[in-house]
This record gives structure tokens, C-alpha cells and sequence, in this order.
DNA sequence: GGTACTGGTTTCGACTCGATATGGTATGGT
DNA sequence: ACCATACCATATCGAGTCGAAACCAGTACC
């Protein structure tokens, strides 16, 4: 099926273009570009070893220096907060003001979508999410690329017991919510 | 499944950062960006209703200043030809130049999804397809978008003969090649 | 202590993008 | 024929993206 491949990336494509374009309405309320919404998206869900100027070039796929414009920006805007950390001092890390929390509540892109997709089956849905994550996964692989998922899905995740969790690669303990982070380590099982 | 529409929205999102990062990688070589591809590959498909900057500019969900800029540059560029259409001397009619149609070709991004897609069964790759193509038509309804189709999906498509269409809508005979192009002027049946 | 490496920032130039203004070109009414 | 109005496209401006490359700490290794 060459010709459906094909759809599906073109597909794809359209409905991308259209939540930029979505992004650039609501965005522009707050003088943001649909990139700056991404970054304070990905920070509110980013755990602590994904907190970083670095983990967020690699989640959007830009350069660091890009990257560190509109970190700046965000920053002028009080949307995010840096401070140096104390075990490394060359890395600094990223925390969504309150201000910044507040305006990703408000700008989600969700509740249109819930509409767009009411009408398919879940089942439907279900097997969308499968293709297409299996399509993500293998185009990331593809560019040695990291996953970023959250730790349910992660071979590294330990459960020592009801509400205590390890993760193997960095040996730290990690509370419950933190297990439901999105992390750069990730790795999927 | 109000939960599965939100993944169905970030994984979208996702891929479509991905592709746009293939993009900027691919299109680096011919100093093109992201969008100047997109319009090339638009042009290369567009009908005779849809060939000109006002189509594109829809396609894209842009602003008709922000095309014609980067119309201009693919002009200089000699990737696109412009011409004033007889009937009405407002519109402008575009067309690939020859180095722009290679250009399209070389800058496929296709065999990498075909291959990202190969382990998925056809199956579900169709199921992916529907339900991606009814969203994308949701969505595109609530912000009063064209959905830019092909004729053979088109309620206005009439078969006079074996080899011979007509447009119902602009009462135009249509030649077959024709049917399978991109038309602003598209209604789902 | 020197060297290589790494996370981040800065600077530069090309380009996007929306907003606004402008200039041709139809169209419909009087 | 004339005018107002709508429409298609272009031009200009300013804020900001984006990659490339230079740069500047800290850190790690020997």
C-alpha cells in the first residue's frame, strides 16, 4: 500500500499546517508564534531531567541557538523561569511561571478536536493512535531521534512497591506524578 | 474518549513537527524553506481554479501578503512562472517551471514514511486514513475552510461519456488528467 | 594543569508572517 | 458613461524565527 502510505503523510501534513495555523490565532492574543506554545506545552509536562534549554531543542527539533531566542523571549514575557543547576552549573533549568501555567490552560487546542473527532468511533480512534505512534516511532528511530514519552511506557520504570517507583538508568526515586512526566529518556518497551 | 482525542491531537502535532524538520533539512539544500515546498508541491497538483496566489494562500491558512512574499521569492528563484489570465487581468496564474517540477521530485519526503508505515497492515492504515481524512473535514468545516480535494470525490463531477467530465459547478469540460488534480472549488459528497 | 568536551548564549543574515496601505480590475446601479 | 464598491494582488514595515558559527563558561579526562 504505497498510495495510502503516501495519504497518510499528506494527511498528516494538512492537519499540521491547520494546528499552526490554529496555533497562530489563539497565539496571537499573547503576541506568541505557534512555536512558543509548543515550548510552554512541552515545559509543563517535562520532568526533571527534561527541564532543560537542551531536552526542548531536541523535542522541537531546532537548533540550540533558535532555541534559546525564544526561550529568551518567553522569559522577557514572565512565562518561564531559569535558574542555574546547583550539581551542574552549566545547565540551566526551565519552570513555567504561574502566569505561563495559566495562559497554557487557556490556549489548548483540545476541545476543538474533541468535537472534530466526536463522531469517529473510539475503537477507530484507538487504532489511529496506535498507527500513527508506530509511525512516529520508527521515523524517530529512523534520525536517531529520542521517543520522549512518559514513564508507564518506559523499559527503565521499577515499581518497588504500591506508590514507590525507580527509574534503573538514573537510579533516582521518583514520585507518582513525576511518573506521569514526559521524559527524554525514555525509552520505550 | 475524550482522552484519546487529545492524544490523537499531540501525536499529530508531533508528526507534523517532524515533517516540518525533514523539510527544513531537505529544502536547506535549495535554501527553501518549509512553506516554499509545501507551495511548490501545492502548484504541482492545483487544477486551473486553483493555480493562483488567492488558492494557495487558502491552502496554506496564510495571510495573502506573507504568499505573495514568498511567491515573489520562488519567482526569482525561477521555480514558479506567473501570468496574467486573460478573462479577468486581476488574477495572477501560476505554474511550475521546469526546475520546479524536479525540484518537487528530488525533495520527496514519500520513501521515508513508506518505509516508517511498512511493518503497519494495510488494514489499519486505511482505518487511519478515514478517520484522519473525517477529522481534518471537521475541522476544516468549523473555520469555514475549503477542503481542497481531488474531482473524483467532488459532487460536482459529471460523467458524460467514457473519457468525458464535466464540472457542474463552473459547467467546464474536463479533461481526464484534470480530475485528479487538487480544486479549491471541491464539495464532499 | 592542560585539553577536549558540553550546555548555553550571542551575533549575523535570510526569511516568515501579519498589518496596513496601495494600485489595478471587475461589477452593479443609476 | 459614470461612480461606488468589491476584489486580486503587490509593497512596505516591524517583530520574530531559524540555522550557522563564534563564543563562553563549567566539567571531565588524562
Amino acid at each position: 500500500m504505497r498510495k495510502n502510505a503516501f495519504t497518510l503523510l499528506e494527511l498528516t501534513e494538512r492537519l499540521g499546517n491547520l494546528i499552526r495555523s490554529e496555533m497562530r490565532r489563539v497565539g496571537s492574543t499573547y503576541r506568541l508564534h505557534p512555536v512558543h506554545l509548543q515550548a510552554l506545552s512541552y515545559l509543563k509536562q517535562a520532568n526533571r531531567y527534561s527541564n532543560t534549554p537542551q531536552a526542548l531543542t531536541e523535542y522541537l527539533g531546532l537548533t540550540k541557538g533558535t532555541v534559546s531566542q525564544s526561550l529568551l523571549l518567553l522569559y522577557r514575557k514572565g512565562l518561564v523561569a531559569r535558574y542555574v543547576d546547583e550539581a551542574d552549573k552549566r545547565v540551566v533549568r526551565l519552570k513555567l511561571s504561574a502566569v505561563g501555567k495559566r495562559l497554557v490552560k487557556e490556549a489548548q487546542l483540545a476541545p476543538v478536536w474533541q468535537s472534530a473527532a466526536a463522531n469517529v468511533s473510539p475503537a477507530r480512534v484507538k487504532t489511529t493512535v496506535l498507527v500513527l505512534l508506530e509511525t512516529l516511532r520508527n521515523l524517530q528511530a529512523m534520525h536517531n531521534e529520542r521517543p520522549f514519552g512518559v514513564c508507564n511506557t518506559c523499559i527503565h520504570l521499577q515499581r518497588e512497591s504500591a506508590r514507590i517507583y525507580n527509574c534503573g538508568l538514573t537510579t533516582d526515586r521518583l514520585a507518582v506524578p513525576e511518573t506521569r512526566q514526559i521524559c527524554r529518556l525514555h525509552t520505550p518497551q
